[in-house]
DNA sequence: GCCTGAATAGAATATTTGTTCCAGCATATG
DNA sequence: CATATGCTGGAACAAATATTCTATTCAGGC
């Protein structure tokens, strides 16, 4: 074994980091107990952080920091944010490799291609899990518990989603209108104040979504969106924004994430109004 | 005003971030909106993340993304990650245990709620892999490919899955009629010999959906099914059967794995279908 | 109370990372 | 078509940050 061989493989997860973590933690000298328990406490803190301020918010000098980070197997503090930060958004969609994969692996063989928008689902799931406020989760609710009717509005891709409510709200008994464009009527006029209206729209996004959403705001309607990133024109509105982005393949999207969010959505909702009701 | 002074004040929150950035976006040249683009899509990777990290995950240069930093009102890449990490640090506490905790503690809450349906969609998806035949899948591609038109039907749960599909066709310019029985219209005679039906119908198995698909079957017409479960209605009528079972959450299920399913079906026979053309 | 080993603090160094600058290029304008 | 304006890419520079080194301190055994 040379010199540089270190004497464990350093964790390579956030579990494997605790099990460390237990077993060295009682025969710790001072100042390194001291790094142990504060990074126990404080986990969330490595990935955003430098050496030097997590050395003095656990009162410590950064070199004993650094030997911490060694006793814990790792080359230094750089390895171990590594690990901190990836676990914080487990494997980003590196969308170039991705691309190329798909055109060489995914040679035409559906199996395949299934199984990169397998794997694209688990990415956007664990993705909505960060994304999602629970704040604005929270208000949405709120917002179409309280409306007297719950509008519905989604076209193209945005459309299944829509319709998806419109199915679980009248299962629920809750009054909802689903704004589906048949015969291309506009029923806007169904609308009244007092009623709330969800948006549904990605990039890019569809006009005649917004221009809906905008009226309904006019009309001093409460606003919820389902939408895909910050610059979507719904925030524009102060609507109530769900933030939920699915990962690609190639050019194409599923809606893995998007419906969990939906239908978590649609059975909050129908719960508190129950519960109101009674 | 002097040089240094920027033309306003750098946004202290998140909101007046996403305020600024619905701002700006609209008048931005190609690089810098790229950049845009990227970071209303993964606002999460800011706090994590190196310029050049973003930059090549936005497939810009550096210099550009820090441009962008710039107009919107940052002195520069570090001020505009600080703001990311703040946030960050305050949303983290939840975070590890908001799985378990959330769910075990079952309160209600619509973020435990949205938790359940992010762990079933996940259990789903992982399910999916394993109980979709890959000789199936196959054989429904290579059925869907060679069908001079692809008729799509389902109902109540089952339909936002049939208007998906009927949106992906139609973007791949791959003939298709969707049968959503609006005003109770039956387009039954518009499917033909040498069209196909993609019929989608979960327990308890709809019957119009059913009835459409012996329909076809007598027409002589191939026919694909999802469905969940082996004894399903479609597989007697000798349908090329693809199965996904959701997990559910109490009485209530999302599509989480249908749709990744359904858009690999969808993206698997409209490239075959064009390489065909070609 | 001195000696020996580990532990520590602080400074010095090496590396990474952010930031700026400028020349070339594209695009809009008269 | 010529000019001006702004955008872009890449490299050079500056700042920050991680890492290492060494003198000093501390704790325990003889």
């Amino acid at each position: 074994m040379s010199d540089t061989t270190p004497d464990t493989a350093p964790p390579a997860s956030m579990e494997e980091f605790g099990t460390r973590l237990t077993q060295v933690s009682d025969r710790l000298p001072k100042r390194l107990r001291q790094c142990a328990d504060f990074v126990a406490r404080n986990p969330e803190r490595i990935a955003v952080s430098t050496v030097a301020e997590l050395a003095e918010a656990a009162g410590v000098q950064p070199s004993a920091f650094m030997r911490f980070c060694q006793i814990m197997g790792f080359s230094g503090f750089s390895q171990m944010q590594r690990l901190f930060r990836d676990s914080y958004a487990q494997r980003w969609p590196d969308y170039r490799t991705r691309l190329e994969n798909l055109k060489s692996a995914g040679n035409g063989s559906p199996s395949a291609l299934l199984a990169e928008f397998v794997e694209a689902g688990r990415n956007s799931l664990e993705k909505l899990a960060h994304t999602v406020e629970a704040g604005a989760l929270e208000q949405a609710v709120e917002v179409l518990a309280q409306a007297r009717m719950i509008h519905l509005v989604g076209m193209k891709r945005a459309f299944p989603v829509a319709s998806y409510l419109s199915y679980v709200f009248d299962n629920m008994d809750i009054p909802s209108f689903l704004h589906d464009r048949v015969g291309n009527l506009d029923h806007r006029h169904a609308i009244l104040p007092g009623d709330a209206l969800v948006a549904i729209t990605f990039a890019p996004y569809t006009h005649e979504t917004v221009e809906l959403a905008t009226y309904a705001r006019d009309k001093g309607c409460a606003l919820v969106a389902l939408t895909d990133a910050l610059n979507s024109p719904l925030h524009r509105l102060g609507a109530t924004a769900l933030m939920v982005s699915e990962v690609d393949v190639g050019a194409f999207r599923a809606l893995s994430a998007t419906f969990s969010l939906t239908v978590a959505l649609a059975v909050a909702v129908g719960t508190r109004r129950n519960s109101r009701a009674n």
